[in-house]
DNA sequence: CTGTTAGCGCTTTCAC
DNA sequence: GTGAAAGCGCTAACAG
């Protein structure tokens, strides 16, 4: 790398000022047609690219974007980022992508250094903070969404998914099914969307006159493994319960293990609920009965929100709330 | 966001200069203890940070790197994303994600972006521009690293997988079993991993003194619709294969669900090989032979080796190269 | 239409 | 030990 090409150079050799050649690149107008092509001929020559480093530092913009989610690798959050990405890219935008690994800590330091690179504003994806936290750590931010979890302010922008709905119709299907002990995976403790589909399910069971039993909730990890480890603890304690609602598809596989090992046959011995419709739900053996969540959508649609907030939009920026659908497959038909 | 704080802040607030703020701030020497700890009181009770564009504009270093993957929603790309990730976040750096979606230009415009924003450097995982394009688009990145294709130079640094002996491998397997009719849906054409271990697949039929047939090779995109395409057409127009050598775990699951609908049994009436294994790949049902590859530490590595390179090194900063392993399951036993 | 001046917030160099 | 001056590459505000 020699020596990068700067406005001077170009301001030099096409004989005008540097501001000339700054409102040529920026297509401000104010300029006579045959300067503007000189100097846009000089750029194409030179392969001049303005500095957005220097640019930002002026304008305070600089065109990128934060996008913190718990785990890149979980199907659920690298379809929420493949929706960022795409209206980002479409709009100029940049994305740092980030991991909090469910660790708040983590979390905690990762707004932080968003804010040190002076991102334009960032999305959070399934935040694990608490409100304090969450609310002094997006301080330092111009600009946020959230995604899964409500913000409590108009300062924030909240893309969501109706969770207690998701939760209400997968154990209505369920109890349909002629099921009365039905057990929950909760998923993370600190999970809104968790603490949501469990509202929806208690609903259910209440609506259907089934009492409620606590024992049959059980909080795990949003992976497959701790799924399966889960769910051998819930059925070795709860033998009789002939049905399960999982907190996600991960969680819902990890189940079906756990049945795969106990030998016990899915749906007739127990029947299972998966969340978020990840493509690995269509593809396991038996496939698993989900809710659909508009994963890409949660994705883009947050993104576009952000955009419009960093434009300047105040109030028809709105807010989205997405409703889940059922799919109905193998596990609980 | 009324003001943000800046060292002139600090140094007005502490009665000091500008300069001795920005030695405490970067913990140089040459002050005397009492002044560090005056500074260092101020600067934690105003809750100054520095701004890293404003110091990136003189240093020329921004603490950030761009990824550059074709689809993040992919699996295979989303781990070795988190292995990039990870290793970035111990060094206090930021990633760009961006995704090509297999389309040349876009992988242009995307690394001209990533350079208008000085990135320190870029990992290009499975690039898919030709020679010329991709080095001269490299050309204005002072730091890179190619993984899963060579460089040609030992300016950028590579981050191989024996693609070739993965191939080699899985149809050695394959002819150990007794098969001598092996297809093998070989991913883009433009993919340099599909080459090789297209080369690895005709070694192992050439050494076993089976005849190579052309037409049992085809083409495909690394998406599992697109694998069940292929196989449909494969098997259509020659039903006398026994065994499939795919491209990737998401083709062969799509060579599985081809074979389902053709009623064809897995691994009696057609035995099948995928590559990557992916977590899905031990899911499926019947589970997937596989060759394993270490997406992580690709990315993972390639994080160090681009640090190792940023941070000056020449010689001993060496590429690598990974061998894969045969992981041995239902659809291929 | 075009140029000049100032300054974004920091670090580098050199002086005291 | 500490500070003053200059400048990184750009844009905003005002002149002309």
């Amino acid at each position: 790398m020699s020596h990068r090409i700067t406005m001077a150079d170009v301001a030099r050799e096409a004989e005008v000022s540097v501001m000339t050649v700054s409102r040529v690149v920026n297509g401000k107008d104010g300029i006579s047609i045959t300067t503007r092509q000189r100097v846009q001929e000089i750029i194409d020559r030179l392969g001049y690219r303005p500095s957005t480093l220097a640019r930002s530092l002026v304008t305070d913009r600089t065109g990128t974007v934060g996008l913190v989610v718990i785990d890149n690798s979980n199907p659920y959050f690298s379809e929420v980022a493949r929706g960022v990405e795409h209206v980002a890219y479409a709009e100029g935008y940049n994305v740092f992508l980030c991991n909090t690994e469910e660790d708040p800590q983590r979390e905690l330091r990762i707004l932080q250094s968003l804010s040190d690179k002076h991102v334009d504003g960032v999305i959070l994806c399934s935040s694990r903070l608490d409100d304090a936290d969450l609310h002094s750590a997006l301080a330092a931010h111009s600009h946020a969404v959230l995604v899964n979890r409500p913000s409590g302010t108009t300062e924030i922008g909240e893309m969501l998914l109706d969770d207690a709905y998701g939760g209400y119709l997968a154990t209505k299907h369920l109890i349909a099914s002629g099921h009365r002990a039905i057990g929950y995976l909760a998923g993370p403790t600190q999970s809104f969307s968790g603490a949501q589909r469990g509202t929806g399910y208690r609903q259910a069971l209440t609506e259907a006159g089934i009492p409620l039993r606590p024992e049959w909730e059980q909080a795990c990890l949003p992976v497959v493994e701790n799924g399966t480890e889960k769910t051998l603890e819930l059925l070795s304690d709860h033998p009789e319960l002939s049905a399960l609602f999982c907190y996600n598809d991960l969680v819902a596989v990890g189940a079906l293990k756990a049945c795969q090992q106990l030998g016990r046959r899915i749906p007739d011995e127990l029947a299972i609920i998966g969340f978020d419709d990840i493509p690995l739900s269509a593809l396991v053996n038996p496939s698993l009965t989900t809710c659909w969540s508009p994963k890409y959508e949660l994705g883009s649609q947050a993104m576009e929100l952000l955009l419009a907030r960093i434009n300047g939009c105040t109030d028809d920026c709105t807010n989205v709330i997405f409703q889940p659908e059922l799919v109905i497959r193998e596990s609980a038909p």
